[in-house]
DNA sequence: ATGGCCCGTATGACGGGA
């Protein structure tokens, strides 16, 4: 079974490679980001004509959250019942007895802004369903844009980032509370080769330049990670046509 | 080099992203 998660920066204009990117990795379950499409214009027949049911929880302009899978969907819950929040940032379902936790974590903008307060406000709560929620689910996996980059090694440039949004110590914090909820991050379980990012900034050709960030990740439940064999980011759809800033992560289980 | 690009929006400028 592979799991997967990407943000796509709208799904109106990604999903061609959305389509193009599944047809040559057909997972079993896809989290998307940043759909940034309400409930009636999400593309459910083309989805559905590619092999995959969805759930999905969307808003206009900015955020919303999907998950696609080959297997049935079921007990589908939208949003943190623990912190009410207008933005759509979370969906979760389980598929094959796994629990799939689909996240966009709050950017922050700059550190100490009303953004960033909130981003640490929404961290906490994230955790403290999360601890229920593995309670009842001991197979759970966290995937999403986390919009923090945990180790400098994630970093092209840590001194450059050293305190910056994405990098601050709060956020640190706050991403190594959910590891220490009984969580391992899927990519660092393995060998991986170096300067490996998930995101590259649209400016200063900073993808051919490789100056990006590990922001985007898969959190296993030890239950889960006894069962992982791989994880590895996708380079791949970052040097299409008009491509999402961020580029696929993927994990194989048992 | 404190900017650069991209997306959505009752658009032709701006907020947000990261």
């Amino acid at each position: 079974m592979k799991i997967a998660t990407w943000n796509v920066n709208s799904l109106k204009v990604r999903l061609p490679h959305l389509l193009q990117w599944l047809e040559a990795n057909p997972v079993d379950v896809l989290c998307l980001q940043e759909t940034k499409l309400t409930d009636d214009k999400f593309p459910v027949a083309e989805i559905n004509s590619a092999g995959y049911q969805v759930a999905y929880t969307g808003q206009k302009t900015y955020n919303g959250v999907a998950i696609l899978s080959k297997h049935p969907i079921r007990d589908v819950v939208k949003n943190n019942p623990r912190f009410e929040d207008a933005q759509q940032r979370i969906i979760a379902a389980t598929i094959e007895g796994v629990r799939v936790v689909c996240a966009y974590i709050p950017n922050g903008q700059a550190v100490d802004s009303d953004k960033y307060v909130y981003k640490l406000a929404w961290l906490k709560a994230l955790h403290e369903w999360l601890a229920a929620e593995m309670r009842e689910h001991p197979q759970l996996a966290l995937l999403g844009d986390y919009n923090i980059a945990p180790e400098d090694r994630d970093v092209h440039d840590p001194a450059e980032w050293e305190g910056k949004i994405h990098f601050s110590d709060k956020e640190k914090a706050a991403m190594a509370a959910l590891v220490d909820l009984g969580m391992v991050d899927a990519f660092r379980m393995f060998e991986q080769p170096e300067k490996q990012y998930s995101w590259w900034d649209y400016r200063m050709m900073a993808f051919r330049r490789n100056r990006g960030l590990r922001i985007d990740h898969i959190l296993l439940s030890t239950e889960l990670a006894r069962r992982c064999t791989a994880c590895i980011i996708d380079r791949e759809p970052r040097k299409w046509e008009q491509p999402s800033d961020h580029t696929p992560v993927v994990a194989t289980l048992d």
